[in-house]
DNA sequence: TACATAAATATACTGAGTATAGAAAGCAAG
DNA sequence: CTTGCTTTCTATACTCAGTATATTTATGTA
């Protein structure tokens, strides 16, 4: 029982990680994160305070622990495309299969409002969305770069990548708005689509004569 | 004398004011605003600690000190556009009048490096940043809508706000790299109005068919 | 059993921001 | 000029996130 014996810490540590996790999800969601104090989480989990920031350096990064995973659906989009296809088609595309077949890491609207309601709620949430959002333009600008063999410091895959985030980020929210109003998945879900098919025409104007379109 | 002696007391605090920001300024310049403390500002303003905080509720705000006026020049260039001329059109001719001409609390590339180099160096600032990137697509979808006869929350608006934002942002951002590479303003330039004038085409063809346009 | 390593924890610290009460300065009116 | 009112400034004491460091406890291996 070697192997076996040999995760048994690491399974703990897993657990202990999710413990922590799912406690401070809980209180987040029951009080709003700024009234929330890793004292109290660290009670809570029944561990000691020390512990909790060596599972999360950060407060925020109890509330984000999926980051990754959702960039990943989008990487995975581009650099699995079919050939013929460009990476801004192979985005737009993308939003159509998110709709028709949620992914599991991916929900939509109504899966994710009492979620996002609780992130708009809070300044620090908020400022660690707009970081990640940051750095996940930075990542995908990379990715363009590469899915179309340009240098990563290429103008053009940065005015792209900031043009989907805008775009996504636009359809996101407006689609949150409109769902939060009318508890409409259908009728979320088109304003999604619509403003991601304008905004695809937009930046395949912005873009046009480049290998990225 | 008595106007000149009610206004002492605002005088005078305007002047407290002024020399936080100032000492502070020149601090977080000199040291990177991370190594310098509340405390420290205070004791080279030589004033309390409270006092800073009463003028600067945060921190931040020491730094970003204009930010108002920034967005009144963009928001200027909406309100006071000539007739036939479109929003969108309106804030693509402030860009070339901007390199033309300098606004002087509009400064580009080689006036504002080490002041962009010292906020780049900084989370804390980057957060800031972002935050007022935020604060001004509200805004700007606010003044869009209303110079177009159009309901305050259209999402066409707000797809605009944000578009416009990334490709100022992307244009700002990357002439300001090539500047720190090149030390050339006019490069600097040609490459910010490019990227201007590519995104504004992008812009146009996203919001084809509204008023926006 | 003995040794090595990783995880958890205790303690003590830094620094931003808040709450509050009080001191000092400016100002108006008698 | 002094009395009383308001604004600005300041001192004190706190909360809370995050860091540094050393120590303990649990686990894995020889």
């Amino acid at each position: 029982m070697s192997k076996s014996a040999a995760e048994r810490r690491t399974r703990k540590r897993l657990v202990t990680r999710q413990t922590i996790s799912d406690v401070a999800t809980r209180l987040f969601f029951e009080r709003g994160f700024d009234h929330v104090t890793i004292d109290e989480i660290a009670e809570a989990a029944d561990v000691g305070r020390m512990t909790v920031f060596n599972h999360f350096p950060r407060k925020e990064d109890m509330f984000f622990d999926r980051e990754q995973e959702m960039r990943d659906v989008a990487f995975a989009a581009i650099q699995t495309r079919d050939a013929g296809t460009s990476p801004i088609q192979a985005l737009g595309a993308l939003a159509h299969r998110l709709i028709e077949q949620p992914h599991p890491s991916y929900p939509l609207f109504g899966g994710t409002y009492l979620f996002v309601e609780t992130a708009l709620a809070s300044e620090s949430l908020k400022a660690r969305a707009r970081q990640m959002r940051d750095d996940f333009v930075r990542a995908l600008a990379d990715v363009l770069a590469d899915a179309v063999n340009r240098p990563r410091d290429d103008p053009d895959a940065h005015l792209a990548a900031s043009l989907i985030a805008s775009v996504w980020s636009v359809a996101f929210t407006q689609a949150h708005e409109l769902f939060g109003r009318k508890r409409d998945t259908n009728e979320a879900s088109r304003i999604f689509l619509d403003l991601i098919d304008r905004g695809t025409v937009g930046i395949g104007a912005a873009l046009a004569g480049t290998a990225y379109i």
